[in-house]
DNA sequence: AATGCGTACAACCGCCGTCTC
DNA sequence: AGAGACGGCGGTTGTACGCAT
């Protein structure tokens, strides 16, 4: 019955890696590729529990980390989505190429929780902590709306393990279709064409060379598009231009399944609509965060600059940023409720 | 120069769902 | 069927570093 244990603890290292280290895990996983992590660190000659060796990879070591400041696009990514999604990190590195859960948990935690705290913006819940502490009515409202939300996203997470499951099948049994005659089976968990010139994460220019699908949930190549990881995350309106097509939006139109949409839309309509109504409910404390004082420091006020505490100045690239995150989420909300009566505009 | 404090982030811990035997 | 390992996830901690005093 079951397995054998994971690993002896006793004789195990903790703490900080050494470069040696790093380089041991590197030269194995990039020759045979991870493999069970379980019986990787006896393999490739390491005294660390297999965990802590996926661990090191998954946040450190991996080719297809970018690593360094967030940009200032990031951020606001960061501060939507955990608006939508709340601490489910993993959801939100989905949408966030090359960066790591743990590395936007750490950045929430350090930088954008205490900024909006500053601006007087709950990191909870994402409302003017005023608006929330005179509305004892709205609460149950907001509270409810968050419910909402949050069926909405979970009906659309689980939709979304389903696939990347059915996916990762497919891609399995084409991969042993296509290697049969090959000798030793190699984990395909990522593309790597420079064999020789490792860099470290934090060195290098941050455009490296180093092809890799693998995300933080290891989904081959073949998932990144459905899901929304852009891999190309340009796409072609009507008139062939160059416009952002939101990750949400990429997966909800090129992914989901019959059964999957159904699945979605059964909770989609409620929190749209109370987002619609914008006086009450989270609606409104979003709107305010991404049009108020919250992210002001890249947003306009009437003025002609406006300088918002520890910000500075906000420049037409900035604003051009803002109106781009407005059409963001209105075509996630026009997308979503495509009822062609509603018109699903909160900004 | 020494000390204290705050910050940033890598790494660990523990839980949970899934998978394997 | 069910025990137990695996892998993923979110929360927390430990420590190195920078800055102020």
């Amino acid at each position: 019955m079951g397995r054998s244990p994971c690993c002896d603890k006793a004789e195990l290292k903790k703490g900080p890696w050494t470069p040696e280290e790093d380089q041991k895990l590197l030269a194995y996983i990039e020759e045979h590729g991870h493999g069970s992590w379980r019986s990787l660190p006896e393999k490739a000659g390491l005294q660390r529990c297999g965990k802590s060796c996926r661990l090191r990879w998954t946040n450190y070591l991996r080719p297809d980390i970018k690593r360094g400041k967030f940009t200032v696009q990031e951020e606001q990514t960061i501060i939507q989505l955990h608006a939508l999604l709340g601490n489910r990190w993993s959801a939100i590195a989905t949408h966030l190429p090359k960066r790591t859960d743990n590395e936007i948990k750490n950045y929430w935690n350090t930088h954008l929780k205490k900024r909006l705290v500053k601006m007087g913006i709950d990191p909870v819940t994402h409302k003017n902590k005023n608006e929330t502490l005179s509305s004892t009515t709205g609460q149950s409202k907001n509270a409810a709306t968050l419910s909402h939300m949050a069926q909405w996203e979970s009906a659309r997470l689980e939709a979304e393990a389903r696939l990347a499951r059915e996916s990762k099948l497919l891609h399995l049994q084409h991969y042993q279709n296509n290697n049969l005659n090959k000798s030793a089976p190699q984990q395909h968990c990522f593309t790597h064409k420079t064999s020789t010139n490792w860099t470290k994460p934090n060195e290098g220019n941050g455009d490296q060379q180093l092809e890799s699908p693998t995300s933080t949930m290891t989904f081959s190549e073949n998932l990144l598009m459905p899901l929304g990881i852009p891999t190309d995350s340009r796409n072609r309106n009507n008139n062939n231009e160059s416009t952002e097509i939101p990750a949400m939006i990429e997966f909800a139109v090129s992914s989901s399944t019959s059964s999957d949409v159904s699945l979605v839309k059964e909770h989609e309509h409620d929190w749209i609509r109370q987002i619609n109504c914008p006086t009450e409910g989270i609606g409104e404390g979003f709107t305010s965060l991404l049009l108020g004082d919250s992210v002001g420091r890249s947003l306009p006020t009437g003025k002609n600059e406006a300088t918002v505490a520890g910000a500075g100045v906000v420049n037409e690239s900035e604003y051009n940023y803002y109106e781009d995150n407005k059409n963001y989420w209105n075509s996630i909300l026009n997308l979503v409720d495509s009822s062609p009566s509603d018109s699903a505009t909160m900004f």
